[in-house]
DNA sequence: GGCTAGTCTGAAATCGTTTGCACAACATGT
DNA sequence: ACATGTTGTGCAAACGATTTCAGACTAGCC
């Protein structure tokens, strides 16, 4: 029933072989006969059998990519990303969940590889030698983390905490908390390096700005719950959070105890997730390029696919950063700070 | 380099035609042999190759998922589901995203048919011809919507309504206001038809319980925030939205205009996103079993596929909905209705 | 012991495509 | 005219599995 090559060829009147290769590269055959070929082949609507073809080319013309949690508003905006970019480029893309396992992941991995001619993940958890084997059996790029030189897509963390602290700092805050996400976070230390260099490239090399880092904590809603009462106990003025998620816990639990954001203390979160839009009052937030960084990681894989292994030419894209200013930011209270409340 | 059938044929001494029986039927060879084969393949890591299987017996072992929009949080929980299932059925899933547009759904359907077994699909906006057309080239699995006898997973959404509508009734509220999705989602005409069967199952009939429909809007944050001044207009004490998304525009634009949540105005969502935990007040939400869903939807399909196309025992799986309770409903004010409010 | 039935196994065909090789046709340079 | 390229095309061999068919062997029965 389904039309293939052989049915082309006798339509065209030239052999299988002809038929392949006016459609392959059109340079192979003449003109007239390609002419016919492309005809007959849009006529009958031939579609390639990806099988048949993978067979021999030993490629399966799907990608796969690797997110730890689905559910974290953050990722559905990359793979939105990977399937445009992929679409144009005739890939389809698999995507797994890995529930923020580790061992799901290395698993998953090692399965996937199979079905797919290349990967992009974005993992926070899997150990830098499990990356690293992990490259070496399948073209593999990263998302959101670097190790040694495996393609990456990384965003401007530090320009974004440069943004974030700017803005407090001009709205008077010199008491800054940062709520830790995972230690073994690359994103995660990378923004608590870029916090630092903010604060100590302010005016006054950040003498008279004290940064309090609390944490770790689960980089989740309960995360931040969790961590809001350290952040009044410490008397900060202004929290960065690991991500939006943590944002939202924290906000929620100020205004559970009656804390006034962004009148006793401002909020900024990290992501900008659609929910910080949503929420009362809006979440001040370091947006990501979400989209952006799945067509990244799909040009980088594809530049790797190409040169087959050897290292592409561009092996690292950096993504900007840019800090949405919304209302759970506001002037420093010039009060006492929230400590002494109830 | 990677291992082949005929590896572990001269591993184990046997032909290829054993290991294949071996390995897919135990009861085609003997005892001993298949012992010896499949010890073969386990030491050798044997994985057969799936596009010369696929090639030959013209199944490609994936399955496809089409959603509207996967930034949507009500999707990624479906996406989960299906993963764990078809995992352990052996099937990759492709997710498609149709950026809520009904043409390119269409054409990712047709596209996407080719490579693979089968596909399940969320389509609150393809035509209803469409789909049937689509059912009868491919196996289909339809998910929250019903059309003719394609196999279909749903959520029990009149009696989610009854339980929002009782829950109400309970705390004395007699006005309820409905904000419609679009009109063309099969979820909105049942949520719409439950909410009327549940107001006249009510104790008195539903004489004293008075329903005003807003709409329709966007399933979306903004179709919320507009709706909401409709909604304080209509003086209703209690409003329940077409889905979480809408609800929380209206919560937020019901805080912005000072009017209190609960005290003033009820507001309950759908579908129970995470996100509807989240923010303040958390908000009570009719729970859709969002991984079952997922689940289900593999479950039928696999059916399907395995009566190769003749409609299965069970065609149809509905799930049940709950009604989650949190503290954006509350008693109705006893004070005259919001509608003279600032 | 010979015939039949049953159980296991292997050889070979097959799926639809790509691609190395050979060959034909024709143009070019001498 | 002949060797030499160049160009376009077809034949046939892969790719790695499944599956049909037939053969080898064993066992059972008269």
């Amino acid at each position: 029933m389904p039309v293939t090559i052989k049915d082309v060829a006798r339509a065209a009147g030239v052999s299988v072989s002809t038929v392949s290769r006016a459609l392959a590269g059109p340079e192979l055959v003449s003109p007239a006969t390609r002419e016919r070929v492309q005809r007959a082949a849009a006529e009958l609507g031939y579609q390639p059998n990806r099988a048949a073809r993978g067979l021999i080319t030993g490629r399966t013309g799907n990608i796969g990519l690797i997110v730890p949690d689905l559910a974290n508003p953050f990722f559905p905006g990359v793979v939105k990303g990977m399937q445009a970019r992929a679409r144009e480029a005739d890939f389809a893309v698999f995507v797994a969940d890995t529930d923020e396992d580790p061992a799901v992941e290395v698993a998953l991995v090692r399965q996937l590889a199979k079905q797919v001619d290349g990967m992009v993940i974005a993992s926070p958890r899997m150990s830098e030698d499990e990356l690293r084997a992990a490259a070496t059996e399948t073209p593999l790029v990263l998302l959101n983390r670097r190790v040694g030189r495996i393609p990456s897509v990384t965003v401007d963390n530090v320009d974004g905490m440069r943004q974030a602290v700017a803005h407090l700092v001009a709205l008077g805050h010199r008491r800054i908390g940062y709520v830790e996400g995972p230690r073994t976070s690359w994103a995660n230390r990378e923004r608590l390096r870029g916090l630092r260099a903010a604060i100590s490239a302010t005016a006054d090399g950040g003498a008279d700005v004290e940064l309090t880092v609390l944490g770790s904590f689960l980089p989740q809603f309960e995360g931040g719950v969790a961590a809001a009462d350290l952040a009044v106990a410490a008397g900060v003025t202004a929290v960065i959070a690991y991500n939006d998620l943590v944002a939202l816990g924290l906000l929620n639990r100020f205004v559970a105890r009656g804390i006034d954001v962004p009148g006793q203390i401002s909020v900024i979160g990290c992501d900008d997730i659609v929910a910080a839009a949503m929420v009362h009052p809006p979440l001040t937030s370091i947006a990501l390029p979400k989209e952006q960084t799945g067509r990244a990681g799909v040009d980088l894989l594809l530049a790797l696919l190409k040169n087959s292994g050897r290292s592409a030419v561009s092996t690292r894209r950096e993504l900007p950063a840019h800090l949405m200013v919304r209302r759970s930011t506001g002037p420093a209270p010039t009060a006492p700070a929230p400590t002494d409340l109830p």
